[in-house]
DNA sequence: ATGGCTGCTTTGAGCAGA
């Protein structure tokens, strides 16, 4: 099974190129945050047509979540698209069962600055994200967690990690947060494998930061126990944030027997 | 030093992203 994450920043920008990469990358599962787009636009035909059934959650504008299921796989179930118990008008969860797999795709909130509204809102957010995640472990024991999670992890997922330093994505409580999915069960799969130096998932579409390589690993692929022994490989695809119209995010691509 | 791109919005300057 193939999963994979990819922030698109705008589904109908973007779908050009999600419908010449999904051929080329074949995800039996692909996770997608930021489609910014109503569900009403969804454009389920067009990726029916690439052979991809789609479950979302979205709003215009801002924010927005989507699974898109390989035609032919057994119909997803237990779908679930608001974290329980955490009122929020902001679509950034979609999660369902899927061949035996609980696929999680969260779009975690940016937190803009660590002295923010919005950064108090992303860790309360993610407080109520680890308790649905501990409830679902229970639950399922093939689970994956896929998606933005704007949290680089460590100092080695940052391209400076002096200036980044106690910043919003590299803040200490955001780190926290992402040590404590991890104490959940749950392995971090880019780090299961050797991995170049400097591989980052998301560059800022400013001051050529792509071609000088000045980015962040803020899009993880988190696999339960089970998925981790079993899972063979995963990369990021950074020949996605390559040529015309890119979004700022690669995906990240992970394949389990 | 600043803002530097991109996408969005009852169209156009301002917000948000990260």
């Amino acid at each position: 099974m193939k999963i994979a994450t990819w922030n698109v920043n705008s589904l109908t920008v973007r779908l050009p190129r999600l419908l010449d990469w999904l051929p080329v990358h074949t995800p039996d599962v692909l996770c997608l945050q930021e489609t910014k787009i109503d569900d009403a636009r969804f454009p389920r035909e067009e990726l029916a047509r690439a052979g991809y059934d789609a479950l979302f959650s979205g709003q215009r504008t801002y924010n927005g979540v989507a699974l898109l299921l390989r035609s032919g796989l057994p119909p997803a179930t237990d779908v679930v698209t608001a974290l329980p118990g955490f009122a929020d008008e902001q679509k950034r969860v979609i999660a369902a069962t899927v061949a035996g797999v609980r696929v999680i795709d969260f779009y975690v909130p940016n937190g803009q600055a660590v002295d923010s509204d919005k950064y108090a809102y992303k860790l309360a957010w993610c407080a109520a994200a680890t308790a649905f995640l501990r409830a679902e472990l229970a639950r399922a024991q093939r689970l994956v967690v896929a998606g933005d999670f704007n949290v680089a992890p460590e100092d080695r997922d940052v391209h400076d990690p002096a200036a980044w330093a106690g910043q919003v994505l590299c803040s200490e409580p955001e780190r926290a947060v992402f040590r404590d999915w991890l104490a959940l069960g749950l392995a971090d799969s880019f780090r299961l494998f050797a991995q170049p130096e400097r591989t980052f998932s998301w560059w800022d579409y400013r001051q050529l930061a792509f071609p000088k390589n000045r980015g962040l690993r803020i899009d993880h692929v988190l696999l339960s126990e089970p998925l981790a022994q079993s899972c063979r490989g995963c990369r990021i695809d950074r020949d996605a944030r390559k040529g015309e119209k890119p979004s700022d995010h690669a995906p990240v691509i992970v394949e389990i027997a």
